[in-house]
DNA sequence: TGTACATCAGTGAACGCGCGTTCACTGATGTAC
DNA sequence: TGTACATCAGTGAACGCGCGTTCACTGATGTAC
């Protein structure tokens, strides 16, 4: 039952939109294809008329879900108003480290999701995971350092590198221990959240 | 052919430390039992003599794991001399996100190797790591604060966590680019090192 | 515009493989006397 | 200490299951005339 080139166009991005939300869920290794395939409402065969393989679909679903990401940081780098881009900026990390953030599973950053995967993932996937936290890195650092004169702008990136790795090691480490030891957990969302008030200033 | 009874605690013993290093290597779903035996110098069919499940032997590997990094971080803690605890410390750090470290798989971190996936491991595992996370986590905290007086030592915590989770971070995520983009993943790293370095005065 | 045919997205059974786990067996070790 | 037997660590074949992938088939869509 042939369909028509449009609601196929639309059939293929349900799938790399439900691979985004259950990858990040449940790892890649954790979702099978006939899983993702009812979870969008279709069935197992017709995956390979979109994709050569389940590699080709974790290296579309990582650069959509970087896509996202690095399309709000570039959001908050663009305000002009160096005041209202500072706070959208702390926002925004806030929001990163929270606890609402550390339990929407499928809604992860892909930093945090898919880091601890992706280098024992096909070259595909790591390469597009790559060139996803690159661009997202130069956008936070970007945000970090816009209207900073350029003699501190090295260090100012330095410093915004280390301010992500602490942000996303902080939600990873949090998220780890978030069935086990909760209170350890929320410990360290609230030692990043605490840590975010002293740089502001 | 029985043998020994100190043979086969050796055995098990070998096993497990086998496992620490293949499942720090290639993840937890990346070493089947098969494989992790032959390292070990025996056949797969020996392996529920030592344990229950794969899932026994993950959360023994962990805690394994866990335990040598816990007693390396509770040894500079337990530094009587400041200045010499100190440099102990800073040492320690430097060589956490050294290039050496990125790229020694086997030898990794507990935190960074199995962050990623032990969230979506069996309850025994998580538990195992959500012990050794808190007890390594707790000594790097005592390293940081120790002489400290009691009125700072409460933020000294909190920062000691944000550190934790910065260098956690940073080698987490230039590992996760290490093949793609090896220049990004060597950037991370050295901003990594000059928060240390800035951190340290 | 209408018709005939080729195309191809979706279906669901099937294949082959690797994995975790089980099991009957072996034979040296540990133990009871 | 010596002997007879039970124990149990290690072996390797086998089982059952789930997975990624393939394939013959369907029938509405797209296209050539």
């Amino acid at each position: 039952m042939r369909i028509t080139k449009k609601q196929a166009d639309e059939n293929k991005a349900r799938v790399v939109e439900t691979a985004a939300v259950l990858f990040r869920e449940k790892g890649f290794d954790g979702v099978s294809i006939a899983d993702l395939m009812h979870a969008a409402d279709m069935t197992h065969g017709g995956f390979y008329n979109h994709f050569g393989s389940k590699d080709d679909l974790e290296a579309a679903a990582c650069a959509h879900v970087f896509a996202k990401s690095i399309e709000a940081v570039e959001a908050i780098a663009a305000v002009a108003d160096p005041v209202e881009r500072a706070r959208a900026f702390d926002d925004y990390k806030c929001r990163y480290v929270a606890k609402k953030s550390r339990d929407a599973t499928a809604a992860r950053c892909p930093m945090v999701a898919f880091a601890g995967d992706v280098s024992r993932q096909s070259p595909t996937v790591r390469g597009e995971y790559a060139a996803g936290l690159h661009k997202y890195l130069d956008a936070f650092a970007r945000a970090a350092t816009a209207g900073k004169t350029a003699g501190v702008r090295k260090s100012a990136r330095r410093q915004a590198i280390t301010q992500l790795a602490a942000l996303a090691g902080a939600l990873t480490l949090a998220r780890s221990v978030a069935d086990a030891d909760p209170s350890l957990s929320d410990e360290i969302l609230e030692a990043a959240v605490a840590a975010l008030g002293a740089a502001a200033h």
